[in-house]
DNA sequence: GAGTTGTTTCGACAAGGATCGATTCGATGT
DNA sequence: ACATCGAATCGATCCTTGTCGAAACAACTC
């Protein structure tokens, strides 16, 4: 799914917000999945700490220490997150190294419904 | 929560984009929260229902038909998205109504990292 | 090729969540 | 008060998911 995710007019991570109209049940639950990935603090702390990194990539050798939680589960956390077209993942030698894809969390936001509802709320950085 | 939520600064639901620096336990727990409850296709068509709803609210008694789910399932799935700020109840002689809480939304697109990352995605609308 | 190290997959278990029927609760009207 | 109708709660069931140890896989080194 990561890879067409934004190619048909009619998927829920295209375009249309999911407050503006009705959403047929296929897009709802292409983005739900999505919002599933998200939905989880092990896997929010995984982006956050890649998206902090120096050069914005990380290794996952560094991971289940930040995290207190066994290699295997930080892997199937990652698994996952890539899966949803949310992180990277590029394998340099014995390595595998995971950067952000600004475009899947730019696709979230739009199906959040990007407009001007309310004062727009600080965006920190 | 869906109260206090944008009140303390250290709140995961305010200002600090998930993507740009190590989020705390309790913050990512937070936030999971808030996206647990919209990761899910039920719910996100009731969110769509809602916000396409002619006056901006809906009556809890047409949605079971809406969505082909039992009352006490419907029930049970706005309790859920009241519980994360994302609508708000109302209960009006017999029939309880429902309208979306356009802050929490915005605050979720906030947390996900509201900038220009890329080329803004088309919004809709 | 054999050994070493980093990572994913597998198998199992526990916890959480979606669903529905039945019941209870609340509000209205007679 | 009583009957009625809409909505939430309860109890039970089934499915999904987070977690870890063990095993399998991949890449580098000697």
């Amino acid at each position: 799914m990561s890879d067409e995710m934004c190619r048909d007019a009619g998927s829920a991570l295209c375009c249309d917000p999911v407050t503006d109209g009705r959403l047929d049940e296929a897009s709802a639950v292409e983005l739900a999945g999505v919002l599933k990935a998200l939905a989880d603090p092990i896997r929010l702390q995984l982006v956050s700490i890649i998206g902090a990194a120096d050069a914005g990539e990380v290794c996952a050798c560094d991971l289940p220490a930040l995290l207190d939680r066994s290699q295997p589960t930080v892997s199937h956390h990652l698994t996952q997150l890539v899966r949803a077209g949310l992180i990277d993942r590029e394998q340099r030698g014995k390595w595998a190294w995971f950067r952000l894809r600004p475009e899947g969390f730019a696709a979230v936001r739009a199906a959040l419904g990007e407009r001007a509802d309310t004062e727009p709320v600080d965006a920190g950085v």
